[in-house]
DNA sequence: TTGTAAGCGTTATCAC
DNA sequence: GTGATAACGCTTACAA
């Protein structure tokens, strides 16, 4: 392996003068730096990062925390997180939790021991969670998707309540009475918002009732259960808000199976915008989230802490979504 | 910072001793190893990594280089990656090349200057590869999924042509005998290989016709568009093998707007089994690339090598993909 | 079994 | 502008 020292021998300088070479240092004379940089070149040398972040107390590395890599709903995160990252100049250290907060906890111990510069965490949602440890972590610390109350950091969320609240809305005003909403665990929070988003759009058109809300998980197989059980209890079921796409899938399936057609016996609205809601048939009507975007500005908020804004005020985004007009919902009265 | 010395000082033991005790060497005295540790509680010390892998030239780190880290076909296999190296005790630097061959090389330096212990790479596809750059790499690389000509390196990939083939017979055994194929791009050698399965197969049973081959891209508009090329072109088509989901969704579109039934009128048979292709309506009847067990595959080369096992020859994993059948494809005579 | 000290490859300080 | 050298926190001979 080559070294500074090396470099500094065969080109007849000091390893300050090679390293100021190395570092882009104004102050080295061009004759120097030529030598040095055609040497650096003649013996293949390569900076070693590891000496240079034990020296400098830096490591350029950024650790980023998700439940599930493997989510389709997490990828467009992570590519907003990697790409504003790399423009950045900081490498990424990606870690899985796997839905476990004692895995999230070892990680991030881990990941501090590599004394990386910052993380960005979205959160696994559990009541068992240690906030003095997640409080007092030494560096920044961005967290995204998932508020933990307690907890003062920066945050990137996506607007649950907004989204929900549209979408029934726009049910609504498309002359859609009776909407039953197919909905997630009683415990996780983002469903409570869009639960809530749901009820409150309800509400202000006097359309809401217990009857209406439905609850199993965030899967296709919960969808298919609740929608043939809203079918089951129900009539004059004109709408149905499910409260993801996948339960949107599964509901779906459960109409077909009851020989009734969407949108045109029962309109469909879901929630998220995963990837292919578009290509099914009926393409589904469903509140996109941005997630490209959340992990961009969840670097943003990190890159400015790392860069020395402790003081500045704990900052929350809360990001909105964009209704994505398909074909699962009906529209009346639409000029051809 | 509290460091390995402050722990020394505070428990008087030298700071060998507490080296030995953190990295769980059996010599140390039981008494001392219990204050050590006391002592490390009170004091909140954590190892430093950096250090320690400036010391013993091991980082516990590799590289990931995927070319998209938000394309669902990769995520299977980057939680295979992860889990096997997180058993293992490593950590992932995941990096992503954009398709990008310039970027890709650049990755491949940072890595090396990070002192990663390994590369595990999905290259890129490209012309303009340099060879001798990725053959002179000084630590162990595993490629995936797809094979670089003239590169000796370990590799596992998928049997592309196994399972285009199988797919092709699947359809012919079940009395398809007009079967299209819209294909990927030209270029592409996974796409390459499952053209030569789906041929033989073809051949083998006196099938096979040049105009029954269409060409487009790996996208969903490019199946909507082969698709309908093949509907006005050929007459009497049975079924068509789709080189990919993706297509075969556009596929399954195009013949719904021709007011053809699948499977009844036609059947489509998919290739790569992404997430959703078994939600669909029909569900689609694919080839299943079992990415997470490549992942897994990868690491176990990967791990050899970096444990020592220089000389050993190089090893090419072809890993086989596995008929889903579903709803998509016609199984005539079948008893109900 | 333990302590001492050299060394890992860089950066940074401070004379010159 | 440059060179010498201490420091970064840890591991690892080697000696005791």
């Amino acid at each position: 392996m080559v070294t500074i020292k090396d470099i500094a021998r065969k080109s007849g300088v000091s390893v300050g003068t090679v390293s100021n070479v190395i570092n882009n240092l104004e102050s080295v004379k061009i004759k120097n730096k030529e030598k040095v940089l055609e040497v650096i070149n003649s013996l293949g040398y390569r900076p070693n990062k590891i000496a240079a972040s034990l020296s400098k107390k830096k490591t350029m590395n950024v650790g980023l925390i998700v439940p599930d890599v493997s989510s389709p709903f997490y990828s467009d995160l992570i590519k907003g997180i990697s790409d504003a990252l790399e423009i950045n100049g900081y490498n990424i250290f990606l870690c899985e939790s796997n839905n476990n907060i004692q895995k999230e906890e070892k990680i991030i111990r881990d990941l501090l021991s590599m004394w990386i510069d910052g993380i960005i965490l979205i959160p696994v949602y559990s009541k068992k969670r240690n906030l003095h440890f997640l409080e007092n972590i030494e560096i920044p610390v961005v967290l995204v998707n998932r508020e933990i109350e307690g907890i003062k950091k920066d945050i990137v969320i996506f607007d649950n309540f907004g989204g929900a609240f549209e979408a029934t809305q726009f049910l609504i005003k498309n002359n859609h009475k009776k909407i039953p909403i197919l909905g997630g665990p009683e415990l996780s929070k983002s469903f409570e918002e869009r639960f809530q988003g749901w009820k409150e759009a309800m509400e202000e058109n006097n359309l809401y009732k217990d009857n209406l809300i439905f609850r199993g998980d965030f899967s296709v197989e919960a969808g298919h259960k609740m929608m043939l059980e809203a079918l089951n209890k129900a009539d004059g079921i004109d709408a149905v808000f499910a409260s993801s796409d996948l339960i949107a899938l599964g509901a779906l399936s459960a109409i077909d199976e009851y020989n009734l057609k969407v949108p045109d016996d029962i309109s469909v609205m879901g929630f998220g915008d995963i990837y292919l809601s578009k290509f099914l048939k009926p393409s589904l009507t469903t509140i996109r989230r941005p997630f490209y975007n959340i992990g961009k500005t969840a670097v943003s908020l990190l890159l400015d802490r790392i860069s020395g804004n402790t003081q500045k005020k704990i900052t929350k985004f809360i990001i909105k979504g964009k209704l994505e007009i398909r074909d699962s919902v009906k529209i009346p009265d639409q000029p051809e």
